[in-house]
DNA sequence: TAAGGAGCTT
């Protein structure tokens, strides 16, 4: 620790002493620092004037390296604390483990009469939005409102947000439609933006572009990035890393790449988007290579880099390459795994077969295993066709997670990969008494710029006809190919002709024969499901890729499948 | 001063 202070001279005008405190206060990295500054300010007198004292309080409640209690400290021993302070002690709080003492203070501050200003709210809010609390923040806004800041614009969006988030989204509505500027994040409402012809800042591009990634809106991602070209906006870290994030997500990893070369500075998360992106279109080995290229670059990963790299060697069966990023992680980075690498790690072991292995991992874990883990376990149970241990592992699943259909689906159908029909029966109906629903399948396919969705066995759409008449071509072409509906993966205890009958109607197939209809030759057919494909449906989507010579993507719930000359990408390995 | 990002299971 530097002393930093032997470099002060001793003799010093009230005013020169002042300028060089408050320079190093400005240059403080911790709190040894900081209490040596302290010391000199109450030895030189500076006490008495407020603007180092609001530094040091500025700098004794920082997230970095602050103390709170420190912090309090000094406040509750000033005698005259004005605004400044008493926000900045509140925002202190706001963000630490005790969002409640933020509201305290508050109180407080209304009894000692301290104005309120602009900054006062936003913290507070802040606190509120930490702890959902629906109550205070209805509050807080008759507050804003009798101090005449209704109409102040970090104050309503504080108000906004919190209402938002803690399930107000009516108050949030009202809120939304009396603003004077109207300047909100989310995708339906950019398109107002545009309309109203107000122009979105770098947060709302941000989450506009998060929630075309999450919902697999290329056209509309694309058409979001062009704007950003044609305006010339800035592309911030966070920026560049939700746009390369969101053809990620959308399955254009070139443009990804694009993307990511043409950035000023590349950042940690910018190129944890790209390694992600090989991650789940199944390309471990250009993760591995890019994983290199970016320490090369003198780029340190961090924990989400690891969970990125591992989700790559689960996907494409790199255990080896896994096992030795997992140790590494460790020893070289010194990174501590979270639940999430445990999870990659049981899930690249599960999947390759180690089932004891993986197993073996969740017990001997300092931490205690939560539902994804256990799930991740379960379906490597599945694969392997380990149904003593998926039963186990069944039972405690939905124990831990009742209100998880997927988990009751799961193990009815390895009580019915056994033949033990009655107990599938059983898990069913437990599931349909605790009132749980199963997630329906369902794919969504997007034609100049609409999106058709397609439910298993849903027959609502209007061209439904066209649609089964298109399948039954399908499946006779397939037949010649010699292909066999596979229905080992259904559950239910139905007859061969009924099963081959339900497995027709899988919403993949409703969208590709759709897709097929409506689509030029040689173009490629873009699908999204919000489930696993199914194991007949991939090998269908495999088969149609070669008969009609079409690439066809399908993101489903966790990777891409590149269907192409008979064969996809993922090796048949997902 | 408020609001934004990359991650395991389904």
């Amino acid at each position: 620790m530097t002393p930093i202070l032997l470099n002060l001279p001793n003799q010093l005008s009230f005013e020169s002493n002042v300028a060089q405190t408050l320079s190093l206060l400005e240059r403080c990295t911790n709190m040894m620092e900081l209490k040596q500054i302290h010391a000199h300010i109450y030895k030189t007198g500076l006490i008495i004037d407020p603007i180092p004292v609001s530094r040091l309080l500025t700098f004794s409640t920082s997230l970095d390296f602050g103390n709170l209690i420190y912090a309090r400290k000094v406040f509750d021993r000033i005698s005259r604390r004005n605004t400044f302070m008493w926000n900045t002690m509140i925002r202190g709080y706001s963000n630490s483990n005790e969002p409640k003492e933020a509201l305290f203070l508050y109180h407080q501050m209304l009894c000692h009469s301290t104005p309120h200003n602009a900054y006062t709210f936003p913290f507070l809010l802040k606190a509120c939005s930490r702890m959902s609390a629906l109550e205070e923040t209805q509050q807080i806004h008759a507050h804003i409102i009798k101090t005449g800041f209704g109409l102040d614009i970090y104050a309503t969006n504080s108000l906004l947000h919190v209402y938002a988030i803690s399930g107000s989204i009516k108050s949030a509505h009202l809120l939304f439609d009396r603003l004077p500027h109207q300047d909100i994040e989310a995708l339906k409402l950019f398109h107002e933006m545009q309309v109203a012809s107000i122009k979105p800042d770098n947060v709302a591009l941000v989450s506009s572009l998060s929630a075309c990634a999450h919902l697999g809106s290329l056209d509309e991602g694309r058409w979001i990035h062009t704007y950003i070209d044609k305006n010339g906006i800035k592309i911030d870290p966070i920026l560049g890393c939700v746009l390369i994030d969101m053809y990620v997500k959308c399955g254009d990893m070139d443009e990804a790449l694009k993307v990511f070369r043409k950035l000023e500075k590349r950042s940690i998360s910018a190129w944890t988007a790209i390694i992600n992106g090989f991650a789940i279109h199944g390309q471990g080995q250009e993760a591995l290579d890019w994983f290199m290229k970016m320490q090369k670059a003198g780029i340190k990963p961090n924990s989400i880099t690891f969970t990125a790299i591992l989700t790559a060697c689960s996907h494409a069966g790199l255990v080896d390459e896994g096992k030795l990023l997992f140790k590494t992680m460790m020893t070289d980075y010194k990174l501590n795994p979270t639940i999430e690498h445990y999870g990659c790690m049981v899930d690249l072991l599960g999947r390759a077969g180690l089932l004891l292995e993986a197993k073996e991992l969740i017990e001997k874990m300092p931490l205690n295993p939560n539902p994804a883990i256990l799930g991740a376990l379960l379906n490597a149970c599945r694969i392997h066709g380990h149904l003593e241990l998926g039963k186990q592992i069944g039972k405690i699943l939905i124990e831990v997670d009742p209100a998880h259909g997927g988990r009751y689906i799961h193990l009815a159908s390895i009580h019915a990969a056994d033949g033990e029909w009655d107990q599938a029966v059983q898990v069913r109906s437990r599931m349909k008494n605790q009132g749980v629903s199963k997630l329906p399948g369902c794919s969504a396919i997007s034609l100049n710029g609409i999106i058709h969705e397609f439910l298993a066995g849903d027959a609502s759409h209007p061209q439904m006809d066209e649609i089964y008449k298109m399948w039954n071509q399908i499946a006779e072409k397939l037949q010649q190919d010699g292909y066999k509906p596979a229905t080992g993966d259904l559950l239910l205890d139905l007859d061969d002709e009924e099963k081959e009958r339900a497995i027709q109607q899988h919403s993949e197939k409703l969208a590709i024969a759709f897709g097929l209809i409506r689509t030029k030759p040689e173009t490629t057919i873009r699908i999204f499901k919000n489930l696993r494909v199914c194991e007949d449906c991939h090998t269908v989507l495999k088969l149609i890729s070669k008969i009609y010579a079409r690439e066809i993507i399908v993101r489903d719930r966790t990777r891409f499948h590149l269907f192409k000359e008979g064969k996809c990408s993922c090796r048949d390995y997902w």
